[in-house]
DNA sequence: TACTTTCGTGTAATCGATTACATAGTTAAT
DNA sequence: ATTAACTATGTAATCGATTACACGAAAGTA
């Protein structure tokens, strides 16, 4: 069995009070040198390890924080907690991980839940469009737990935000396929109820008229973010009377999926059709015919995300700040869109 | 502000104790009926939560258990803890996060602060190789704190793991190359002190004696899991007096460096090189020229290290059961080690 | 009627650490 | 010499929930 050691048992061995015991653990002013080096020693002796759970019932705070994503296995979310957790460790934060698999109830539980848990702030990128959770968020302002979104985020008065420029994304990864010669460019975009989509939408368009080519409503498809979801976009948008000659997709696995099908039907990338997708996935620079796509740094969000949590808890006694951080996109541009004789 | 509900707060409201409002909560049938009905609509009423802090101080379970990993932004481990998760939520616990970078001083590190942190067990991948740990481990045996290893595991008494059978995973990739008419087959191998790395490489060799095919140690390159090592190797190993004709390397990423090098070089795949790789990694199934890989389950590994987990919690009265799950690797043939002929 | 159960609640200790307040012993100041 | 001002430590409340034990009231038994 483990001897689970307490301040307690230190005192007696000492034939002092525990209060002196943490006193001198806390390395109050208070305590003589002599009895603080006394308690220090005989701490280490035996082996006497704080309990955080009696801290965090005293203080009120539990060092966690909770992060909810949509899902953990995707390198987006995987390399931003990452960031989260790498900043967030010298601070003494652990990171508690939720997944709402895009499904708002689970998304209303796991913020309960969090809060049930005493976490000291929650730190997430949304899944809920419709407003169905108001009531969640509320009830974690209600408790004055910071909140803080990253990539989907929604607007809620006292929440910061760590986003990427999207409409800039989506202008930049269009504006080079025009570069390249382009003239009929559709965009595969996702869910437009969440900003992050309708952003690039945006941007996409954007580029578009700022360049004179003239805005088409049937070359833009929503679709989801998997190759199969790829496949049969380009596959609705070649059957048009004026099939495009490039797309921007939302998603690098939609842009996968469209590489895949144009092979398929022998249409040459990049001389015939130029490819753009989003989020800069592992396997888009990997591809034999790697492909242009859009970086988020996720990492740098997840640092940012966490840094900003950190003022946030260090500044209680300023009045509230709601810090909206946008980092800019990066294009990489690869084969996929890179023409010889441009 | 928030305003914390507590069960004392429900108690002076009705004139009770907050020991009858714990024990209608909690429903205990001393408690009558009609106080009961009252306690709970009275919380829901004044909107209680339970403090998780408080009741895990005094239950001395924090219902929060540990996971250990290497790093998460690789899909391998972020698959593993979506299992672990997505097994864990319904029983109520939370998962905590902790990289050790491949740093062993972050693995105790990280596994003394779990322990402060009173989780009610560890989940992990081990990243120490020689044993510089051990005070560390037997820290957590000695707290009684459940500890599963999964995929990189450790020999302790007491200790259940879930891996998967790494020698059948050489040995089937290996097979599959000795298929195809390969004749001098070379392997990539990774840190040989790591079990799983040692168990690939024998099932390789065994592969190889089973074909009648002599063993050659200088096929055996041991480099680090990426593209530029994987390209290095195989740099190396064409400079051979004989060269080999197929290689199966322990890493997906490695894998990938030595097809590129291959191309730069003219030498065609499969048809004159065959390549196998390890993980399944997302990217092996996207690329054109797909790579051949043995896959590990993640998801699977994960949920099964979950469920040994709780296994082991409920039944403390027993004797400890040290259980050791051995998934099945599965090959996925691709292209990179597919030839017609065959 | 007197005595034993049973029922429903209250009392108070406990989990482990922190901390406002009280107090005994020193030292400094008038 | 007497009081003020420190110093170092002890006492006890607190964080919020659970629970062994105690106890009065009601019900059952002889």
């Amino acid at each position: 069995m483990s001897e689970k050691i307490t301040i307690y048992d230190i005192a007696k061995k000492l034939n002092i009070t525990a209060a002196t015991v943490s006193r001198a653990l806390n390395n109050n002013p208070k305590i003589k040198e002599s009895t603080k080096q006394l308690v220090l020693e005989t701490a280490s002796l035996m082996n006497y390890k704080q309990n955080k759970l009696a801290l965090a019932l005293k203080s009120g705070r539990s060092n966690n924080i909770g992060v909810i994503v949509p899902r953990i296995d995707s390198n987006f979310f995987a390399s931003v907690i990452r960031g989260i957790e790498e900043e967030l460790y010298p601070h003494g934060y652990q990171v508690i991980i939720c997944q709402t698999h895009e499904n708002p109830k689970r998304e209303s539980e796991n913020l309960y839940t969090l809060i049930d848990a005493q976490v000291d702030g929650i730190l997430m990128s949304v899944t809920d469009v419709n407003n169905e959770n108001d009531d969640a968020f509320h009830n974690v302002l209600k408790k004055n737990v910071p909140l803080i979104f990253f990539d989907r985020s929604k607007h809620i008065d006292g929440v910061s935000s760590v986003t990427i420029n999207d409409f800039k994304g989506g202008y930049i990864a269009t504006k080079q396929l025009i570069n390249q010669g382009c003239k009929c460019i559709a965009h595969l975009s996702g869910d437009q109820s969440l900003e992050i989509f309708k952003n690039r939408f945006l941007g996409y368009k954007q580029a578009l008229l700022d360049n004179g080519i003239t805005f088409n409503e049937k070359y833009v498809i929503q679709s989801k973010s998997s190759v199969d979801a790829g496949k049969k976009a380009i596959d609705m948008l070649l059957e048009l009377d004026s099939p495009p000659d490039a797309i921007f997709s939302s998603s690098d696995f939609a842009a996968l999926g469209v590489i895949q099908e144009l092979k398929e039907r022998n249409i040459a990338i990049p001389d015939d059709f130029c490819v753009a997708g989003f989020s800069n996935e592992p396997f888009t620079k990997f591809m034999e015919l790697s492909i242009t796509s859009v970086d988020q740094s996720p990492l740098e969000m997840g640092r940012m995300a966490a840094r900003v949590f950190l003022e946030q808890v260090e500044k209680t006694d300023t009045i509230k700040i709601e810090k909206k951080v946008v980092l800019a996109p990066e294009l990489h541009i690869r084969k996929s869109s890179t023409r010889k004789n441009s």
